[in-house]
DNA sequence: TCTAATAGGATCATTTCAGTCCGATTAATC
DNA sequence: GATTAATCGGACTGAAATGATCCTATTAGA
């Protein structure tokens, strides 16, 4: 019941990606280092974010990532799930098959409720939207530090 | 981002308890075979179940399982957790020191809301009402046998 | 051509999951 | 009291997922 890793790195990337939105290209060492994560482990989610059509990547010198669509376009849900799959909270929701009882299961109606709430939530928030909360908070922050150091 | 089995045997054992909530105790056995888990798992998730308070154990000959509360008392969010520990759907909600950037991220607080509401959902829901409409839909179908057995 | 970048397959260590085994314990019954 | 039927609970195991890292190939700018 929980993201993985790789799901969070792939938040964070796009999220960096949507905020120098103004920038072409952006190298993923420079990402790494800006979002703290293991820059080869950035490689392989760019990768499957790239297959799902979220970020574009160029190789070669001067390489790096951009986003592939208009932040505003991007939901939050669609980068969750290119890296860790469509979300299904109980297995037999996705898998039919899994269990035999459930066409008269009082529970797995819940599961698909609550699912349904989850992956509407998180749909509803696009990068864009992340991007520029995140611009507030820092400028918000830099405006206090001379009030208050310590935060 | 899914329930484990564990949790899904929990859920099993704590319903079928429910539905036979007149009877005074049920056999760990019967309890397994009616609702299709390995007895011993059911024996490790049970320790859990009784530790939470949720059921109680009796030990030796003719011993079993029984609710230790009422029915529409119990929620299944308390079930869950009880075995699966408290639902965090990412790692910062419930370690705050595992990412130093949540005092400015945005993302932070849509996990934040999610699981609120996740949470909110699966507690929101009793054994009672599960009970209940698990039985209904059973005498729903054991009436359309007649007319329909391929179902 | 040289160099700086990503691609992508292989590999690996650790953790989690799902489940089993088995001796200890408990309590009803003979 | 002995037998028997049940759970307790710790140890153990195999399989899979997770979170990486390594290395060679490929790409493209200078
Ligand atoms: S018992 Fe119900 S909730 Fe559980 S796996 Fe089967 S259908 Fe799903
Ligand atoms: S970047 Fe934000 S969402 Fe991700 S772990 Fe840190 S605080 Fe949580």
């Amino acid at each position: 019941m929980r993201l993985t890793r790789a799901g969070e790195y792939a938040i964070r990337c796009v999220l960096y990606l949507a905020m120098h939105h103004d920038r072409e290209l952006i190298g993923r060492k420079e990402i790494a280092a800006a979002m703290d994560m293991p820059a080869q482990f950035l490689g392989k989610v760019a990768q499957q974010l790239a297959k799902a059509g979220i970020i574009s990547i160029r190789q070669g010198s001067q390489g790096g990532y951009e986003l592939a669509k208009r932040p505003q376009d991007i939901a939050l849900l669609a980068v969750i799930e290119a890296i860790d799959g469509e979300i299904f909270l109980n297995d037999c929701i996705h898998r039919p098959h899994s269990c035999d009882r459930q066409t008269i299961c009082s529970v797995h109606q819940i599961w698909d409720k609550a699912r349904r709430q989850l992956r509407n939530t998180l749909g509803g928030v696009t990068l864009a939207e992340l991007a520029a909360r995140e611009k507030r908070a820092c400028a918000g922050r830099s405006r206090e530090q001379p009030h208050a150091l310590q935060g």
